[in-house]
DNA sequence: GACTATTCTTAG
DNA sequence: CATCGCTAAGAATAGTC
């Protein structure tokens, strides 16, 4: 039977590149060589191997430096031997819980000042007295745990120091870290001032940490916002059908007159209303006044440097030296959203759509009378309404609005766009075409920044909406998708089928924080789970909401992102995982969904230090309460709108159309039951469990045979890649590929690291074009796909690669050597002449990321311990020979 | 080929 | 000292059988 299949696929294969030789081995070390000594060091290892004796260090994975007594080498057997786990560096992706040291340099205590730093008596001691005393009893460092990581002023060391003899039940966690009444410490009221508490951040595993988060998040205020909206017109169109029993309105009409209402610059607008003097400045909002602070919106003075919102305030800055920053004033933000949507339901429009918090669609078809098709006056009457509708919203809210009005959505909130600031503009369908087809294609709504930009680096160079008519629907189909493809093609014709007479129900629910998010140890993670779920059952009670699936999210550091973010307490680089679990019997209770939730994250085996945000979500949802699971619309009794709906050919609103009366004619809400329901879940599958993927039948003396069988080959001298430096230098990214904060961040990160920044994105397109070397240079091309094993094409290549994974994980098999030198000559090809210079980092990536997705718990330490080695130097590789080839550095 | 899970993209 | 990087929907894509 072949145990390896994948190796000799491998192995068949001859890399093209000319090149390849001359960069694997001595340029880059040989990294065959490095393998064979890795695995003989490992092999010493398992020699050491035995028994376990205890479970004492139970998820401890410990790192010994300097001498120590006993020695390093009996501390490893020690910890072994009672459950704890060696790591054998310090850097990238490998991780401790806690250090081993008896004494520290100045600097190294500083390094490690974020550890568990602790005398090898801790692991001697707690061995003699067969349980796993307080670390912080035998602490190396002298200062509280968490202090230079923490802002949290010491609350955690606090509650350690204050009840060091408190057990705790769950075997996971060390004494130090009972949390669960978390000392929040009371200023003395002598010396403090009234509001400086306030300021403090609650330590993250204090429930309160995630309501201060929340008071002063604005994306959570405004997804909050939205979501209220939604509820409260859902509700009140609900009422509202009720009583005229029939729907007054058609869905859609070739007529109609939408408009899009939204505030100017919002945020700042309601702001300066506090600082008046301020008003003819460049100013923005945002939390701090440092460079890493989130603009959430910036005036139209400031807009005119370049700046805009979600830019970092340190580029602002550079754009716009004099910028000034003032605080969010989220009452202020709900007071002015109140006095909009006041003056707009008291217009009686035919519909009322809630976008966000500052803006809606309204639909005033019926509110402003048109003599027949041909228009002359009618133009001028719109005009008039919004002018008068303007005044109206300025006068009562305090800040300038702008409308944008048209037959359809599409067109309502273009005209938006070229509206602002403080203005209006109607679109007519007449003039549509004229008006949209120059414009860029950013205007339309759904094309965001990763759209627009491969758009424009198609073949086809799109830029305009113009040409996206000229393209072509099958053009865009072949760049976007089916869909998307296809309205926005329809969108370059000014048709646009959106229907707002309808405000969806909530097809699901959920929490996320990535900001603060500092774990210590597993059981910090399962208490913040805990917490993050409460919120959200507190919340799907309210909303009556429960869903039969949830799904988790995390957000783990980037091996090669550094500890801590140019953000302070940010998430920085992050790999994002996800994965979901089926919720049966149908619950909102919290300790169900905490243990769910904690499975799931459990199963990504992420080490609890590189944690940098956890969501959850509960999908497939049904409404648990009375009422309404009715797809609400708004619309008003005095409404008299005929329908006239032949012309349009409708897809999707048609459907609607077709459902939607029968569901408001049987008042009954398919309401279904929390708790068992055995018949309605005939065919639906056991819940499954998160993580738990034994592979047992590891037979690791088969392996070590065909280990020795593959290995002694043909030995070389070059030098082992070294580690240290591997894991010390900096990221090369995808520049090009990435989002503009994103890449300000890394570059942001690098600019930290090292003394001197070399960064230059421009300079990474310029000489790794993706496409523009056809347009400008046809024939002298360096750059040409790479194949592996066969394959060109990236997605089968990542198909490949992750069955190399996944089959070793299952198996519980190392890396063979062929296989890796296999790979990482592919690797360095690629990104030295690869057309594409970011799928070399792409890829190994993607390794790193199976890596760390099939190695689960089942994978023995030593194995995992080597593939994760492996994508390091991987990672590595791509990156020197990044900068080496192509001068793309970070 | 149909079905499911995961990832990506967008918006405000 | 910093800073408060959320939530939901829809669609594409990858994976499974
Ligand atoms: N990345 C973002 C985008 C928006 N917002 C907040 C602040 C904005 O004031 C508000 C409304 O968003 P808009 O997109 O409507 O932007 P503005 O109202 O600020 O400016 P304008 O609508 O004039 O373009 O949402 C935010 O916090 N972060």
């Amino acid at each position: 039977m072949p145990l390896h299949p994948f190796a000799k696929q491998l192995q068949e294969h001859k890399f093209e590149g000319e090149k390849g030789e001359e960069y694997e081995g001595h340029e880059y070390g040989d990294f065959g060589d490095y393998f064979r000594k890795k695995l003989t060091k490992l092999e010493n290892q398992f020699q050491e191997y035995v028994p376990v004796e205890s479970d004492l260090f139970k998820d401890c994975i410990i790192y010994i430096t300097g001498y120590t007594r006993p020695s390093a080498p009996e501390l490893r057997r020690l910890i072994n031997a009672h459950g704890g786990k060696i790591c054998h560096y310090l850097a990238g992706k490998s991780y401790a819980t806690h250090i081993v040291a008896s004494s520290l340099t100045a600097r190294k205590r500083q390094e490690y000042a974020k550890y568990k730093v602790v005398k090898p008596e801790w692991i001697v001691e707690s061995i003699n007295s067969n349980k796993r005393l307080p670390w912080h009893d035998f602490r190396t460092i002298k200062t509280e745990y968490n202090h230079s990581i923490s802002p949290f002023a010491g609350q955690n060391s606090n509650a350690a120091t204050e009840d060091p003899d408190k057990q705790v039940v769950d075997e996971q966690v060390d004494q130090e870290q009972v949390v669960d009444e978390p000392v929040v410490e009371e200023p003395p009221a002598d010396q403090i001032p009234v509001d400086s508490k306030d300021a403090s951040i609650p330590n993250i595993l204090d429930p309160k940490f995630i309501e201060h988060f929340y008071k002063h998040s604005r994306l959570h205020h405004l997804s909050i916002w939205k979501g209220d909206l939604k509820r409260r017109f859902q509700k009140l169109a609900a009422e509202s059908n009720q009583r005229t029993s029939q729907r007054a309105l058609p869905a859609t009409s070739s007529c109609r007159v939408i408009l899009h209402v939204d505030f100017d610059s919002f945020f700042v607008a309601v702001s300066l209303l506090s600082h008046p003097q301020l008003s003819d400045r460049a100013v923005c909002v945002s939390s701090g006044s440092h460079g890493s602070s989130d603009i959430a919106s910036c005036n139209y003075v400031a807009r005119k440097f370049g700046v805009h919102n979600g830019m970092w305030m340190k580029q602002a800055r550079e754009l716009c030296p004099d910028l000034i920053a003032i605080p969010f004033d989220f009452e202020g933000y709900e007071k002015a959203s109140a006095a909009l949507y006041e003056v707009l339901l008291e217009l009686k429009p035919d519909l009322l759509f809630p976008v966000s918090v500052d803006e809606a669609l309204v639909d005033v078809t019926s509110l402003i009378p048109r003599n027949g098709s041909q228009d002359e006056g009618f133009q001028q009457k719109v005009s008039e309404f919004l002018e008068n509708l303007r005044k109206e919203i300025k006068s009562r809210a305090r800040v300038d609005a702008s409308i944008g009005a048209g037959p359809n959505v599409v067109l309502a909130k273009i005209a938006l766009r070229l509206a602002k600031p403080n203005g209006q503009k109607y679109i007519p369908a007449s003039r549509a075409l004229d008006v949209i087809h120059p414009l860029p294609i950013s205007h339309l709504p759904g094309l965001g920044y990763s759209s627009v930009k491969k758009l424009a680096s198609s073949k086809y160079e799109i830029t305009t909406i113009g040409q996206i008519s000229s393209a072509g629907q099958q053009v865009m189909i072949e760049l976007l998708g089916n869909k998307i493809g296809t309205k926005m093609y329809e969108y370059s014709q000014g048709i646009d089928h959106t229907d707002i007479s309808v405000i969806p129900s909530p097809k699901s629910i959920g929490v996320e924080i990535s900001w603060g998010v500092r774990l210590a140890d597993a059981h910090e993670v399962d208490i913040f789970i805990g917490n993050l779920i409460s919120e959200l059952c507190r919340r799907m009670k309210v909303q009556e909401i429960c869903g039969s699936q949830m799904t988790a999210k995390l957000y783990k550091r980037h091996p090669q992102a550094p500890i801590n973010p140019p953000k302070f307490l940010g998430h920085g680089h992050c790999e994002i995982y996800t994965k979901s679990s089926s919720v049966f019997p149908l619950t909102d209770q919290v300790e169900t969904l905490t243990k769910i939730a904690q499975a799931l994250i459990r199963s990504f085996n992420c080490p609890p230090t590189d944690v940098r945000g956890l969501g959850f979500q509960i999908t497939k949802v049904s409404t648990t309460g009375q009422e309404n699971t009715n797809q609400g619309t708004l619309n008003f009794p005095k409404s008299t709108t005929k329908n006239t709906d032949q012309l349009t050919p409708q897809t999707t609103p048609r459907k609607r159309t077709l459902t939607a009366p029968r569901s408001s004619g049987s008042l009954t809400p398919k309401k279904r039951p929390m708790t068992p329901d055995l018949e309605s879940s005939p065919s639906k599958r056991g819940p499954t469990r998160a993580g738990n993927a034994p592979q047992f039948m590891t037979v690791t003396q088969q392996f070590r045979e065909v280990r020795n069988k593959r290995e002694p080959k043909e030995p070389k001298e070059p030098e082992p890649v070294d580690l240290s430096v591997l894991s010390s230098q900096i990221d090369t990214d995808v520049f090009a590929e990435l989002p503009p904060e994103i890449q300000r961040e890394i570059a942001l990160q690098s600019k930290r690291q090292r003394k001197q920044p070399n960064f230059d994105p421009s300079r990474g397109r310029r000489s790794a074009p993706t496409e523009p070397a056809r347009i400008r240079d046809p024939v002298i091309s360096l750059y040409k796909p790479i194949e592996f094993c066969g394959m060109v094409d990236e997605s089968s290549i990542r198909s490949k690669l992750r069955n190399w994974v996944r089959e070793s994980a299952s198996n519980d098999r190392r890396p063979y050597r062929e296989d890796a030198e296999n790979v990482q000559r592919f690797l360095i090809t690629t990104a030295a002449e690869d057309q594409d210079w970011g799928k070399s980092k792409r890829l190994a990536d993607w390794i790193n990321k199976q890596v760390a997705l099939c190695m689960g718990a089942a994978t023995n330490e030593d194995i995992l311990h080597e593939w994760t080695l492996l994508t390091e130097i991987f990672s590595d590789v791509v990156r020197r020979v990044l900068r080496d080839t192509r001068g793309i550095t970070v």
